[in-house]
DNA sequence: ACTTATTGTTAGGGCTACTTAACATTTGAT
DNA sequence: ATCAAATGTTAAGTAGCCCTAACAATAAGT
């Protein structure tokens, strides 16, 4: 059928989602990282973020921090929410596994329509969550009080399995080793100890197993079951 | 996520499944056709053509018709096939309306995957058609025997819709038309009449209305309930 | 036969989004 | 304070896919 083009540039769209995703991860919203994400050259980035920002979508400032406008907001939460809820729906209807989900998600969210979307919500029943934990855009979910990072948990204490962060599951291999191990939200387990580089070994259920420091920095849990 | 562009140029997808569904509709294979179906200039066409050719897509013969290579003809029923099934999920799924999950599926083509592919089949258990009775490459589907065009059945006879060709869907306000009146796959109905311009009078169940000459000479159908 | 319509191609551009190479600046560590 | 690493920018170039203008060749109608 006619060539259908997406209403903004598929790339601003892209960008706009890993700005916003890198704030969400508490990584600091420079060029550098936006390179590292999206795996294009710096050169590449610096075009790209000065065309969004005479589009009105970013600020940057003095410092170099990169901000998101209202209309950038706006594209960059239509985009996730797209995107989670696609996950969402590829695991939940269509019985894909994680890691599946994620990268075919990453499509999906440049094609779904406000009326796919609105459809897909119904069909889901209101998820306020991606299977990986992380907050869709307009859902109102609220993370639970308490929420601390797994290298946070005292050895010999349990926790619970809150989210998997974004910065994560772009890891290659990542969202593979977590959904094997069944560290996934929701999940209930107990640290077992602590390396002195920060390896934290856990136990979930199966066989222990253990998680390397960086990553167990990013992983949020709550204490207890 | 990072920014992942599909196996083959989006556009050669989109060029090779208008050529399948031309000569699917019994239309010459011409450049010309390919610039009206897809909406792009004439030198455009002529440019891609060029370039399928070169990289074994199709080729074109000494009168200017174009043919599908074996590569081309696989890359063009995989598009197809994923743009029926898309729509078969969308209206049974989704809830879309014919016209809408046509539009969707003309996106959804160039992102599904093949493992979404054989979920969607699963889920759908296993159609033959798109909602539009259009064939889905590699159902095993046959058309019936006596399958003629809507513009044969003698007045007065009574016909069962067959399927709407996609030269049809591709007409703005078409399918909202039919999909109002009533005039799709599986339903039955009645000429009254035919005017001498070709415009046929229909009662497919609600209040009689008029198919234009054109139209009427597309759609297939059965003669009987 | 002659005119008109249809079809395909060249030539010359444009826009988006990417690349590498080279350079300037800033930041951090010792 | 200095050297190295990290960061951003310029410049120049590429690939993909599109456009208009102009032209040549063929097909069709009167």
């Amino acid at each position: 059928m006619a060539y259908e083009p997406t209403e903004h540039h598929p790339a601003f769209e892209e960008y706009s989602e890993a700005i916003f995703e890198l704030a969400e991860d508490g990584v600091p919203v420079i060029q550098a990282r936006i390179s590292e994400r999206l795996e294009v050259s710096r050169p590449a980035v610096s075009e790209m973020v000065r065309r969004m920002e005479r589009e009105d979508l970013v600020e940057v400032k003095d410092d170099g921090e990169i901000t998101l406008t209202g209309e950038g907001k706006t594209l960059a939460t239509t985009i996730v929410r797209r995107h989670r809820l696609a996950e969402c729906f590829l695991t939940d209807v269509l019985g894909l596994n994680w890691t599946d989900a994620h990268s075919e998600a990453g499509r999906w969210e440049h094609v779904i329509s406000p009326t796919v979307e609105t459809a897909m919500l119904k069909v889901l029943g209101e998820p306020q969550t991606c299977p990986h934990g992380n907050p869709i855009p307009g859902s109102g979910y609220k993370e639970p009080t308490g929420a601390v990072v797994l290298s946070k948990i005292d050895a010999g204490d349990p926790f619970t399995v809150v989210r998997i962060p974004e910065e994560l599951e772009w890891e290659t291999g990542q969202l593979e080793f977590l959904e094997s191990t069944g560290l996934m939200p929701g999940r209930s387990g107990v640290v077992l100890s602590f390396a002195p580089d920060g390896t934290a070994t856990v136990d979930v259920g199966d066989t222990p197993f253990g998680v390397g420091g960086p990553t167990a920095d990013r992983i949020v849990v709550t204490p207890g079951v």
